[in-house]
DNA sequence: GTGAAAGCGCTAACAC
DNA sequence: GTGTTAGCGCTTTCAC
């Protein structure tokens, strides 16, 4: 490996001349110097040592994504195209303002920090953090921090996330059923904490100003990792009776219950119509296809990193954002108009 | 940020030992010493600073993943299924190894090679590489290197590879086809070079066992990044006159295929027969759900990174390998069998 | 058992 | 315009 000294040296100059010529610095060093040295850095092949340039430099350029995965839901998280979509999204537009990406997947916020110390990470990128996490992760990393998906109580307000208005997807959509004249709606969902706590609300905005009571009864929680399993998927046939229209919160889990409901010979949206959250291949791909709530997850996806960008280049302090991006009601065919 | 300096500082010992201490090389160490330096470790928060220690070392607990990708075909790597669940496998068995995740979508392997040898990567997992791309890539980068899905001429065998055995799953489907009554079958791909041109052997191979001859016209090419352009499926819609089915080189293309069918009312197995190459989510989600060859992604990518992790490991020289992992069948309900 | 010190490759303040 | 030099934080050799 050449180094910067082994240049210096061949040419009988001194380093800096070398790094300044590296660093474009050519205003300091006069034209033959810069071309001989650049002829050199291209002959021989010669690759700055990252390590050494970091630690000089005390930054790294890296910026960490960070995922704190319960491997009892995910085996592998970037089977969920959300997170696939998002992380591919972000890698290329890291690429693109020229930093490296480091990817963890953590399954504890403790893992996470020393990670990042470790690496003297420039700024870090976390999705899905339920409060105690931010509270961890606050307090033992002082770098730039941008939150993705993330819910906090009112009492905090340093930090940056960027959103979705969860609310208002799942108002709308709700909406939409009560339009087309559905009363009897269950809700669908694995958890009801952080974005499917506001899915929720909304869920119920829409059918308080329908004046319909909110029932808990048709609020289902599918158990964790067994979306596909069929004493869970069984649930929702037999719930046809006496209900005329589910809202999931993913569209994952609701193509899963629309092929169940064809294998049973169950017509969507006939006997019972259907909607969906995030609008991603699924919802594209299944049949009939979904009537869902549209997010763009790879404007998402840039917005954070960029954002992140802006502030690791701020002279002053930046002021904390919350941005809470739109979403968009996507019409097809598993809902359907009641007389 | 805590250095080793400090803490020696503090309790008035040597870098060295505090460095000992903190590699567990405490049999040159006295108890109360080991004791002590242990409790200031955790009090502080100390967090080794891995630029330091990698140049020092010389080396980096880094692996890089190394993915050239057109930005022509995708705009988004991960959204294509196989290589989010290949790269999330990886990311979590590399993390298991103790090691760090790098990871990089290049456009050119000189790219590629810039960036790991800048980060002195200690080992580079690279899919889907032609030959050219090889050799360059061999020639610049003296790492240890292994190779997924990679098919190079019989004149190189200085290489590592995980592979399939794509020749014999193309085989299998295509006389499973055969076996069911099929001869006029369509073989669609979107290149012909790689992986898909062994699929395309396979093909042959089975067409020829039953005296069929190979005719030009039935190799259908998908024009790269316009699979869902109706232009392009319609396409499809009219070769049904002529073909009995169609053997698709992945999944992917297939399901698009089968939903367009669906929307224009061409029945499946029924008028035409399909069938897929990969077995991912959408050739379960998609309906009917589709006849495909199965293949074990996630062990694909947890041996890769074994492999790489012994040859770092490995004192001597090993052995190069050239490992292609077994196909399935899956059989569900897209082929039909003829009279 | 413990410590001093050189060095990994690069940067940047400062001197000439 | 160019060079000297002191670090960045850690590892490791060798001496005590």
């Amino acid at each position: 490996m050449v180094t910067i000294k082994d240049m210096a040296k061949i040419l009988g100059i001194s380093t800096t001349t070398v790094s300044n010529v590296i660093h474009g610095k050519t205003s300091e060093v006069s034209a033959e110097t810069v071309a001989r040295v650049r002829q050199l850095v291209k002959d021989m092949g010669y690759v700055p040592n990252i390590n050494a340039r970091n630690l000089a430099r005390n930054r790294s350029k890296i910026i960490g994504i960070a995922v704190k995965t319960s491997f009892y839901k995910y085996d592998n998280l970037l089977k969920d195209p959300f997170f696939s979509e998002l992380i591919g999204a972000m890698a290329k537009e890291i690429r693109k303002q020229g930093y490296y990406l480091m990817l963890y997947f953590a399954s504890s916020i403790e893992e996470v920090v020393h990670h990042v110390a470790g690496w003297n990470v420039d700024g870090l990128i976390v999705a899905g953090l339920l409060v105690d996490d931010y509270m961890k992760l606050k307090r033992n990393y002082r770098g730039t921090m941008v939150l993705i998906d993330c819910y906090l109580p009112e009492t905090i307000n340093n930090y940056n996330n960027i959103g979705l208005d969860d609310e208002g997807g799942s108002y709308l959509i709700t909406k939409h059923l009560l339009d087309n004249g559905h009363r009897k709606i269950g809700f669908v969902a694995d958890n009801i904490s952080g974005v499917d706590y506001y899915r929720y609300l909304g869920h119920q905005r829409a059918l308080q100003e329908y004046g319909l009571p909110v029932r808990e009864e048709n609020l289902i929680l599918i158990p964790q990792g067994r979306s596909r399993d069929n004493s869970v998927l069984k649930v929702f046939a037999e719930r046809i009776l006496d209900l005329t229209a589910y809202v999931f919160c993913s569209d994952y889990y609701a193509a899963n219950v629309i092929n169940y409901f064809n294998d049973q010979g169950i017509r969507i949206p006939e006997e019972v119509s259907i909607t969906g959250f995030d609008d991603n291949e699924y919802a594209r791909m299944v049949r009939p296809a979904l009537t869902t709530v549209a997010q763009d997850v790879t404007a998402k996806a840039e917005l954070a990193v960029r954002k992140l960008i802006e502030l690791l280049n701020a002279e002053e302090t930046v002021d904390y954002f919350d941005i809470h991006m739109p979403v968009e009601l996507v019409i097809r065919d598993t809902v359907k108009k009641l007389n």
